[in-house]
Parts: C-alpha cells; structure tokens; sequence
RNA sequence: CGGGAUGUAGCGCAGCUUGGUAGCGCACCACGUUCGGGACGUGGGGGCCGCAGGUUCAAAUCCUGUCAUCCCGACCA
C-alpha cells in the first residue's frame, strides 16, 4: 500500500474528548472515528488490527474444536421472555419495534439464540459435546459508555457457546476454553491474569475473567491477587480472610443501653465520640434492591461490595438508597430516624442481609432507628434478629489475608478482555433445550459460555503498547509489518531503493506501506511512530555507504543493513510471528 | 438519576461581557522556496455559529425552550 494513497489522516493534536490513551492515539492516528456516543467508525487502518485479532481468534477456536457460526444481530422479544431476560436484562438491552410494531432487540449477547439452535438440531447424545462461536457486533446499551473503544455501545466480540452432556464434560471444554484463551492473548502480545469473578447478568455458577493488568484509569476493574500463590479475582468476587480485629466490647460496655450519641453522623464521627475502635460498630446500610429496600449489616470498619450484596439479595438490579428514601422508609416503620442511626431494630419485614464480620461481633454499637442515639453493649438477639444467617458481601481491601494460602493479597487494576462461564442449565431447563440421553431421557444441555471482545482487546493492546509518541502494535496485530520511507521522494536513488526494497517486501508475504508523501522527513517520522508500524526502513542519507536503515518501534533501535539485508531482516522478523 | 461544563469549517480553538456583514492555527487546493523528527511565503476553497422560538432596525453574541456532547457523582450512615 502506498501512503498516499493509504485512507488515514493524522491529526496533530489529541482530540478533546478522548480520555485515555488507546482512545487519544487510536482517534488521533486515524484508526477511529466516532459516530456517536459509544459508537465508532472503525476505518482502515483499525480494520486491519481487528481483522488479525479475528484471525488469531478463529484460529485457536477452531484448533480447539469449535465450530463458526454467524447469527443474526436483531432478535426477537418471545425469545428472551422464554429465557427471563426480557426483564432481567434491563436497559442495556436496546429495545425496538418494526413496522409491524413486533418488539425486538439488538443483541447484547447470544444465550437465547444460541439455545434455541441447540434444541432444534441438537437431539441426541451421540452430537454432544459442541461448541459454537460466532465473532459479531453487539450493542449493550451502557449507562455512561466512555473510554474509546474500552467501553462503547457497539463493539465486536467474540462469543462462543458449550454443550455438554454432564458437569464433568462442561468441567473439561471449560479448561480447554481458558487454555485457548491463554494462547489468543499471548498470540496478541498481551500479558494476561486470569482472575475468579462473579458471573453477572449472564449468570451460571463459576466464571474467570481474562485481565490485562494496567496501572491507568482505563482499567475499570480492581483485581486482588495473592502475594504468594495464584489466588487472584475481581473485586466483586473477590474473597479473604480478616486480618485481627478488637470485635468483643465488653471492655467499653458493661451493660445493654441506649445512649445519646449526639451528631454522629459517620462511624468516624461515632467511633471518636464514644472512643472505641470501629470494629465495634454494626454498621446498617440500606440499599434499593429490585426497588425493594434490604438492610445490609457489616462491621463498621468494611465497606459492602454490592455485586455480593445484589447475589446474596437474588437480585438484578441494586443501588444504595437516597437520604430521602431511607427518612421515608423509616417514617414507614413508625421512626423518626436520619442517616447514621439506622439499625435493624424493629424493622420486620424488610430483608436484612448480614456480612460475615457480624458473626463475630459482641457487645457491640448499633444504630436503633432514634435520632442521636445508639444502643451499646448490644448483641444481634436485643435487635430482634432470630434468623442468624451469614453471606460474604464486603468489598476485600489490600491487606486482608488470601483465602487459600493466608498471604497478604495486593490490589491492580485491570482490563477484561475476556470471560469464561459455566452456566449449567440455566438458560437450557427454562428455554426447554433438551436432547435424548442414552436411557431415552429427556435431558437439558450443560452449557458455558466464553467471550472475547475483539475491539477492546485492540485498546487494551494500545495501553499496554505505546510511548510518548504513538502507539507500539505487536507484530503479530499491527495493521501493517513495515512502512519504508524514502526521505526525499524528490532523490532518485531513495527513492528507486525504497520502491525496489518495498516491492520485495511484498513479494515475501511481507505488508509493506510506502511512504511516497512529497513530505518531509519529519513529517513522515512522526506519522510513523504514531501509527506504530513495528518496523520502519528509511532509504536517506546513509544511501551513501549503501545501507539503509531498519529501526524497531518497540525498543527504538537501530540497525544499519544493505537494502537486500533489511529485507531478509523484515521477512524473518514477519515469518516468525507466532 | 443528580451536579458541572461545552456546542462556531475535518481537528484544536478565539469571538459572546459591551448586538452592527464570522476569525485564528492545523488540515485541504495552487505556485514558489525548503528538505533526516510535525518548514516558510503568497494566493485560494470550505461554516443556515447544534436546533426552535422570542427581543431588536439588526442576534454567534441577549432571553426562553430543546437536542447533543464531555466530565464528575450516585450518598459506606
């Protein structure tokens, strides 16, 4: 391809509204545009880098047994009612009608489809096990899409569905799955973590998730990991065990009393005004779940993390509560109570759901729904709890104690670019997806699912790849292996060595982009490192001793070869990418 | 959903306070000089100033509404 005639325009500054790298480089370099909010052009350039994704992608999907699909991208609403999605899924699910006003959706994900394949052409044991993937656009319509192709609306992914006879049959394909993926993202240049985590709206039972790790704001998950063993999750899985805690009172409180705690709005504000360690605080928080109000009971000192709390509340849909709903909800209750003296105390029917921290706590403060008050001294019995029943909903925080080995546990922040889930039988059995077992049975399918989003794995390869000056593209998915620039096209000797050197390149398997611009030198440098072209052949001043020279974006270095070295350079460079 | 900010040429921005025929840089076109890390000169093309109302002799500018975009937050009691 000659770069003039290359469809690219560079811009020379970072557009304003691009807030991570991968979004600034990938919209300043050419390779996106956006359309509009979340939804993104993506033009030649990036076209390439996704397409060798895909490739990478395809080709280890179907070294491990898969097989290609492709199904449609609008679906209708019968399907996801069979599932109980249509309202589980809530308003990430873009949602319309056609002219004859039949309610469809653009899909966000491919369970129900998937399924309804399944049950009509899968019928026999003897077909089992299968795994069917397709690569396709999806549309999630997301609260606050942001970060470039990190977070968009419409983005392409790769999702690939199990079907097995038994557990021990989803247990294996699962292993092959992760082991597949594993190789993708190293095929991509990309360092992964495979981390434990909750499976969300998709749902089933055990899930990974496939992290790049990142220092930067474009890492939207936190990961804990084990500072000894392999332990590692995402926060809204994560588990550990508690580093020691003063959690008896009995210390500070000889007797079970409510006292005037006046203006302790905040347990720091409460721990200060009675002089005891936060720990002795039960701490009540009152979350919307479903838009039902639940009471969430923890020892003051953690923090509630509210994927665990919405699991444990088998809810779908979970925020915290406003000043104002919890003033009306304990008006309700027959209390005149505010923030930072609720308590469970007298609060029947409303669900309470209480952290493991509690199970330990004695004599301890609480809120009992009086303005300036608390009770202290107090066990979980003078608040009227009788059914004592523990869940793990706290947020884990650096320093608590590994699960599996007793180790401290550090915190990162990463990208998911992948997940992997074992969904069993939950959309088979409700979507009656059955085959014929060997006994004449009637059985749901065992099912898992295994996405990968091709668009962000490219942006995650921008954050982990690039410099001050543009981006780093692994070999392996840069949209070209090499551009040759020939410093002045005006100089007949650079430039018949840069075309001769560019016509063999090509002759070798090798993309090869000219640089054939009436530019100058600098233009063409700083257009280079930009774009991130792994490799860069510069026909100039060094014609002279009849070498050219051949610098490697990622380190910077610089090799001085003659015009038929650097070729051969390139070309073992391109035929051994893995 | 709440708060803040911004909509003027493909991109980045000024102009708005104090209404008076729309500007700058980059990019684009032409010519010339230049030529190893985003050159320079001269000339040129491109904008219903987000949209709709209103005030006014006159609106990018003032008023009202609306749409869009970006950022932050969404309450740890």
């Amino acid at each position: 391809m000659k770069m003039s005639k290359l469809f690219v325009q560079t811009l020379r500054e970072y557009p304003s509204d691009a807030e991570v790298v991968s979004h600034k480089m990938l919209a300043r370099a050419g390779y996106i545009r956006k359309l509009t909010t979340g939804v993104y052009n993506f033009l030649p350039l990036m076209w390439r880098v996704l397409k060798k994704i895909e490739t990478i992608v395809r080709e280890e999907m179907d070294a491990s047994g898969a097989q290609e699909l492709l199904m449609p991208f609008v679906q209708p609403k019968e399907l996801w009612e069979e599932s109980g999605r249509w309202d589980a899924y809530g308003k990430e699910l873009m949602r319309l009608k056609d002219r004859h006003d039949r309610i469809m959706c653009l899909g966000p994900t491919h369970e129900e489809v998937i399924t309804a394949i399944a049950r009509d052409g899968l019928k026999s044991y003897k077909q089992l096990p299968v795994n069917l993937y397709q690569i396709q656009s999806k549309f999630r319509d997301e609260v606050r899409p942001r970060y470039g192709l990190l977070r968009g609306r419409e983005f392409i992914m790769k999702d690939a569905y199990s079907f097995d006879t038994d557990e021990a049959g989803l247990d294996k394909e699962y292993d092959n799955m992760a082991r597949a993926y594993k190789r993708i993202f190293d095929r991509c240049g990309l360092d992964t973590k495979m981390v434990q985590s909750d499976s969300g709206t998709i749902g089933g039972s055990v899930s990974h998730e496939f992290m790049v790790i990142t220092d930067t704001d474009a890492g939207e998950n936190d990961v804990f990991y084990c500072s000894n063993c392999d332990y590692s999750a995402n926060s809204n899985h994560a588990e550990s065990k508690l580093p020691a805690a003063v959690v008896d009172g009995k210390e500070y409180f000889s007797k079970t009393e409510i006292i005037d705690t006046p203006n302790t709005h905040s347990i720091e504000e409460l721990s200060k005004f009675l002089n005891i360690p936060s720990t002795l605080i039960l701490k009540t928080l009152v979350y919307i779940v479903d838009k039902k109000p639940v009471l969430a009971l923890i020892r003051a000192d953690r923090a509630v993390e509210e994927t665990k709390l919405m699991n444990a509340a088998d809810g779908i849909e979970i925020r915290i509560a406003s000043s104002a709903e919890i003033v009306e909800l304990m008006a309700n209750k027959g209390f005149d109570a505010v923030p930072g003296f609720i308590g469970p105390k007298g609060m029947d029917g409303i669900r309470i759901i209480i952290d493991e921290t509690v199970r330990d706590l004695k004599n301890f403060v609480v809120g009992v729904n009086q303005t300036d008050k608390h009770m202290v001294g107090a066990n979980l019995s003078d608040l009227g709890i009788t059914e004592l029943k523990y869940h793990d909903i706290r947020l884990v925080e650096e320093g608590d104690i590994c699960p599996e080995c007793g180790k401290p546990l550090f915190v990162t922040k990463g990208i998911e670019v992948g997940n992997i889930f074992k969904l069993g039988t939950k959309y088979s059995k409700p979507m009656n997806a059955v085959y014929t077992d060997i006994n004449g049975e009637m059985k749901p399918y065992i099912m898992g699912c295994y996405g990968i989003g091709i668009s962000r794995t490219a942006a995650a390869a921008v954050e982990a790849h690039h410099d001050e000056f543009g981006i780093k593209w692994p070999l392996s998915i840069a949209p070209y292996h090499v551009v040759v620039v020939p410093v002045s096209t005006n100089d007949e000797i650079q430039m018949s060595t840069a075309v001769k050197i560019y016509e063999n390149l090509l002759k070798s398997d090798v993309e090869a982009v000219l640089d054939d611009r009436d530019e100058r030198a600098g233009v063409k440098f700083k257009d280079a490192d930009l774009i991130g072209f792994p490799y860069r052949i510069t026909a100039g001043k060094t014609l002279s001793e009849g070498l050219v020279e051949c610098k490697i974006r990622e380190t910077g270095e610089v090799l001085k070869l003659t015009p038929e070295k650097a070729v051969e350079f390139i070309k073992n460079a391109v035929a051994n990418i893995n």
